[in-house]
DNA sequence: CCTATTTATCTTGACGTCGAGATAGTGTGG
DNA sequence: CCACACTATCTCGACGTCAAGATAAATAGG
């Protein structure tokens, strides 16, 4: 197996090991995400559509289905915008401020514990070719 | 932007430029997935959707719809199993061993090409953290 | 040989995503 | 102050996936 499957499998490991940190709690990625986003941005934990659309890189039509499903749930709520009658504002509910702080906190953890089975004295290692290689994309003058 | 964010961010960019080679000669994933097994299986180019399914590592509802696609474009043919009624063949017709054979070059072309943007003096470094993070799922006696 | 179990495939419904376009409110230049 | 362009969000249809269950054929045991 090559460097593209070794990859693919060690990404998807991981991605299933942070899903289950989600999941346990009953959330999607989509959903851990917003509520994240709402989380990290402070008080008043509260983002327009518009401001999540940004931080998470999704299209609209992916926001207003996730807003949608987290309102259903009962873990945000879409207020008017007093400042812009085109827009909304969406904020955490108690129950959701409350739910993704214990799951960011189980995220990290979690993480942590990932990145230890990372032998450490390969560390360095990886993430300066992993570095180099990310950079060889968003660093376009580079190795292209 | 930690280890886990540049990982994530480099395999987005790695599967963006690779998923530009199937969309070229409009294929999805899926449909590449697909084509590239029945091509990889050697003459006659057919297996049952099971043999499809086990190769590829997806539910036996994906499958199904990832071959009536393929059908429906005239990729592949599906024909009734001699041996077994319960089952089908899945055989690529002329049009798609043609198309997938040019795709598979280009892919494997590219795939050299994405690697080489990895500087060679990090090259072992990374491989060596690669494979040691990857055995450390894959091989549940060691850091776990 | 039948019946019960197993196997191969398909069907259905839910979720998540995108892209294109609809809707409605904002802001601007004359 | 009004018509026009712009912006924010939502709607819709297509694609891809999974899990659970339906259907039909093969096989095993008595």
């Amino acid at each position: 197996m090559g460097l593209f499957g070794r990859l693919k499998r060690l990404t998807d490991h991981l991605q299933a090991e942070i899903d289950a940190v989600y999941r346990k709690h009953g959330l999607s990625f989509a959903a851990f995400d917003v509520l994240a986003t709402l989380r990290r941005s402070g008080p008043p934990y509260a983002l327009s559509p518009t401001d999540l659309i940004n931080w998470t890189m999704v299209t609209s039509g992916t926001m207003t289905n996730r807003i949608d499903r987290l309102q259903t749930q009962g873990l945000i709520e879409r207020r008017p915008n007093p400042e812009d009658g085109r827009s909304t504002v969406v904020a955490l509910t108690e129950a959701g401020f409350a739910l993704i702080d214990t799951v960011i906190n189980e995220h990290v953890a979690n993480q942590h514990r990932l990145i230890a089975q990372l032998p450490e004295d390969l560390r360095a290692g990886f993430e300066d070719g992993l570095r180099a290689w990310l950079a060889s994309f968003e660093m376009p003058d580079s190795t292209e």
